[in-house]
RNA sequence: GCCGGGGUGGCGGAACUGGUAGACGCGCCAGACUCAAAAUCUGGUAUGGGUAACCAUGUGCGAGUUCGAUUCUCGCUCCCGGCACCA
């Protein structure tokens, strides 16, 4: 080996070596256990970022511990190549979608090579390309087939200028981003998924997957939202036909006082044709955004509609309102209000002077003030006729058996969840593989006739998707009869590719959507992605997972055993107010930072101009707060392995990192002095077999360290997903390594396993330079990527003396040093001995001794 | 607004099952080596008091449970992620 660590060398080096002997190629093999570890794919935005740094990081030292334990790893990559920056960047450099997306996915290819992740290129595969979404058009139409696919109309963000659809991101304070218009809401005829036919499952199935984390199980049930409650009809006073809501508290009947419903709804609409207000109110709404979030934090508005309905116990008349917050795609667009049990019912109620009347109080008999705020706890019925004094649950079920025998009420499970809407008008995405008959009739394109080829040579003009203006694309003819159909133009939601590319990497050839390859590999055993896709693309995708187990295409019903949700990835922000409202942003790479004696930031300068910037909060690497710092540049100048190691030292990888450079050149030391140590040592040449049975103390010392340091990573990688903690044991190791300086021969023994350890330990974070060392310390035959993981001696952990912490009343006063097996007594007394002790409990009587063995002693006294 | 997560030295973080708060690293300070610098090595580094032993305080804020709370419970606060057309 060389004396100087030179990282690029050994990278390169050994990368070539790992592409040409195809080391990370692998095939179904019956007789190994496989373990299939999965990297949520990139979109290819042009450069890698860090976060895509770390996330892949994390999967690679998965990968490449789980094949140190002999399985059989797969460990795939891709491209998730539909998406709106694709036409974003054909819109302002009128580059074709297809050609900006294939560029960039191949120089991004080029730098996940150079951070050696060993990958099975083989494997690879681009959405974007007919070979992969010509199978999601044919399983559409089969979907189709069963009923599991429908199209109604849904509301969008239309944009009136450029007279197109827009996605949420594009809204910006109700306004679209390019042209500035006020964005629209506008129904348009669109395809779904009927998800909501799989709640039921996909909710019950989150109870056996132990290998995820207990919080993205709750934000899935949370969304999938189930609720028991009752269908109920409300008559309308001046006419025969019902309003028809849903309540999960028809205990609180007795309190409804009116009736809310969606702007869009029939009631509000036919009263909107003879009342020119509720007409102009309802116009008002129209500018509405379709995101939740919008909606939940506006001004609660709302109109009477001068019409009633009438209280099916009580005959009394309700008035219906149309308000805002209601929504025509929850249930079925209508509410009915209980403004003194559902707070926001009273924050309505209190706007516009609508009665309020408690029917529910607290079970202990006290009264809640219901001029405050409402009481939405269950309890004891009043102000109910004959249902006074029951209970929730006998109220429910008394309430209800008497609509229901009115034929007013119907038992209902009701779900949050809604059907997945799949249209985009979009035209960087997969066609959907459906056609039109003159009269609407709707033909799903023949399988014969798949893939429905998305036009890439195009001419884009405007800003809507150029499918439109394509006769040529959507003027066809039907392949037996011969007349005219027109075919869909609208394309699928990204997330449809995203929702079973998993299956397809276990047979990316296949001559089906996926073929009996997927029983070996399937189920993922660990999936890795950024937690903010804890709901919507992991919800798909075990949703997708299930309907190609029903089509027969697998067995598995959940996609991925275990989920490991990665944090973001965080820098500084420097800035200068230069007016207008908006600041802008320095890359930290242009300032210089002065610090206090104790290195605390005082003042930050641009290194161009020495003028002052502000020193803004930490915050998302991103374009806009310029705060990123560019992967490529890091690894050439201090190699993969440097950048790789700090990615995985900073933090856990469920946390945020804040990211520091010099940090990173901290991890460039480490391996420096991990790898001066090495070359020390083999330069004093071949050292003798280790003899366990003739160590002395310090020996005996080293090597408990060494065996205790292989439990702990152990632990930590395997168990716990902890790389930080598992560095910083390695690094405690090579620490007390440095420090001995014993020339024996059973010294200098104990020191080659020390460093084999650590070699072994470090090979999946940092591959490249422990391949040299491990060569150099005499493994010549055996490649370091399929070396054995260590093991751990048992023997070697033995100790003469634990530390016992002695504590009066909880405050630490002494330490005692004892024979493990040190009876609880001795160590009473010897605690009450020690000369701290004794001074503080001097004119103090014990009142009892709390001792945990091996740990601590606790002295409580009064 | 709703759902989920988080807040520990100058900084990133550690403390895994309620048992020594601050492992490991960065930064900073001092020293060694050097003509000098870089690199490297050694020591120190929560805050306040004390020469020291040691003492007091301290894990966002306020309460509670406990012999003992960063860890459990309740209330609050600030920050982050998601909210169905960003991916």
């Amino acid at each position: 080996m060389e004396e100087r660590y030179d990282p690029g060398a050994i990278e390169s080096a050994l990368q070539a070596s790992w592409q040409s002997a195809r080391t990370f190629a692998v095939q179904e093999d019956r007789t190994r256990e496989k373990f299939y570890c999965l990297s949520m794919f990139p979109y290819p935005s042009g450069r890698l970022h860090m976060g895509h740094v770390r996330n892949y990081t994390i999967g690679d030292v998965i990968s490449r511990y789980q094949r140190m334990l002999g399985k059989n790893v797969m460990q795939p990559m891709g491209w998730d190549a539909f998406g709106l920056p694709a036409e974003n960047a054909a819109i302002e450099n009128n580059i074709p979608p297809a050609e900006w997306t294939r560029s960039n996915i191949d120089y991004m290819r080029t730098q996940l090579q150079r951070l050696g992740f060993a990958y099975d290129w083989d494997r690879e595969l681009a959405t974007c390309d007919p070979q992969y979404y010509q199978w999601e058009q044919w399983f559409f139409t089969q979907l189709y087939d069963k009923g599991l696919v429908y199209r109604k109309t849904a509301v969008v963000n239309w944009d009136p200028i450029d007279q197109t659809v827009l996605a949420n991101e594009q809204v910006i304070d109700g306004r679209g981003w390019r042209s500035g218009a006020l964005v629209e809401r506008r129904e348009i005829p669109q395809w779904f998924l009927r998800i909501t036919a799989y709640a039921d499952e996909l909710l019950g199935d989150l109870d056996d997957l132990e290998g995820w984390p207990e919080a993205v199980k709750t934000m899935q049930r949370n969304w999938i939202g189930r609720s028991e409650g009752l269908s109920l009809k409300f008559k309308l006073s001046d006419d025969n036909s019902f309003l028809e809501v849903f309540t999960t508290r028809p205990d609180t009947l007795y309190g409804a006082t009116y009736m809310a419903v969606a702007p869009e709804h029939p009631l509000a609409l036919t009263a909107a044709q003879h009342d020119p207000a509720i007409a102009d109110f309802i116009a008002s709404c129209a500018t509405l955004s379709t995101a939740e979030a919008v909606v939940e934090k506006m001004e609660k508005r709302g109109m009477s509609l001068g019409i009633t309905v009438d209280h099916p116990l009580t005959g009394e008349k309700i008035p219906v309102w149309v308000a805002n917050f209601v929504l025509m795609s929850y249930g079925t667009g209508a509410v009915m209000s209980v403004p003194a049990h559902d707070q926001r019912d009273w924050e309505f109620a209190t706007t516009y002077d609508l009665p309020i009347i408690p029917v529910v109080f607290p079970a202990n008999g006290q009264i809640p003030d219901i001029a405050a705020g409402a009481y939405v706890e269950k309890g004891i019925l009043k102000n109910s006729a004959e249902y006074d004094g029951l209970d929730y649950a006998r109220a429910f079920e008394q309430i209800t058996e008497r609509l229901e025998a009115q034929g007013r009420a119907e038992r209902k499970v009701q779900y949050r969840l809604r059907d997945w809407l799949v249209s985009r008008q979009r035209y960087w995405g997969c066609p959907i593989p459906v056609l039109y008959e003159e009269d609407g009739n709707i033909v799903p394109e023949a399988a014969a006739r798949l893939p429905v080829k998305l036009p890439e040579q195009i001419e884009w003009q405007g800003v809507s998707s150029p499918l439109k203006s394509m006769p040529e694309f959507f003027d066809t003819t039907h392949p037996e009869s011969g007349e005219p159909l027109t075919r869909e133009t609208d394309t699928f939601d990204t997330f449809f590719e995203s929702s079973w590319y998993f299956a397809r990497f276990c047979c990316p050839d296949a001559k089906a959507m996926v073929d009996d390859r997927v029983e070996y590999w399937m189920p993922v055993d660990i999936y890795i992605g950024g937690i903010e896709h804890a709901v919507l693309h992991l919800l798909y995708a075990r949703f997708f997972q299930k309907l190609m187990r029903d089509a027969g295409l697998m067995t598995a019903g959940e996609p991925f055993t275990r989920l490991l949700t990665q944090g973001m990835v965080c820098k500084e922000t420097y800035f200068r107010d230069v007016g207008q409202g908006k600041p802008q942003y320095f890359s930290p790479a242009a300032v210089t930072v002065e610090t206090d004696a104790k290195g605390r930031a005082i003042k930050a300068i641009l290194t161009t101009d020495g003028e002052p910037v502000e020193i803004g909060s930490v915050e998302k690497m991103s374009k806009s707060k310029n705060n990123g710092v560019d992967p490529q540049v890091l690894i050439e100048r201090y190699g993969a392995d440097t950048v790789r190691l700090y990615t995985m030292f900073a933090s856990p990888p469920d946390q945020t990192l804040e990211w520091s450079d010099s940090a990173v050149e901290g991890a460039f030391r480490f391996i420096r002095s991990l790898w001066r140590l090495t070359h020390k040592h083999v330069q004093k040449g071949a050292c003798a077999l280790l003899d366990s049975a003739i160590l002395n103390a310090d020996q005996k010392t080293l090597r408990r360290q060494i065996h205790e340091t292989i439990d702990k990573v152990t632990d930590d990688i395997s168990r716990r997903y902890k790389f930080n903690t598992a560095i910083a044991a390695v690094m405690e190791l090579l620490n007390a390594l440095t420090r001995s300086s014993d020339d024996s021969e059973q010294g200098r023994a104990v020191l080659q396993e020390g460093l084999e350890t650590a070699v072994l330990l470090l090979a999946p974070i940092i591959p490249h330079c422990t391949d040299t060392l491990w060569r150099a310390l005499g493994h010549d035959l055996e490649p370091l990527v399929d070396a054995g993981w260590p093991q751990v001696d048992r023997g070697a952990l033995a100790r003469d003396a634990v530390t016992i912490v002695v504590q009066v009343n909880g405050k630490k006063r002494a330490e005692l040093s004892v024979a493990p097996d040190c009876a609880a007594e001795q160590m009473e007394s010897m605690a009450l001995a020690d000369p701290n002790v004794e001074r503080i409990i001097a004119d103090k009587s014990v009142v009892k001794i709390v001792v945990v063995p091996g740990r601590l002693i606790n002295i409580v006294v009064q």
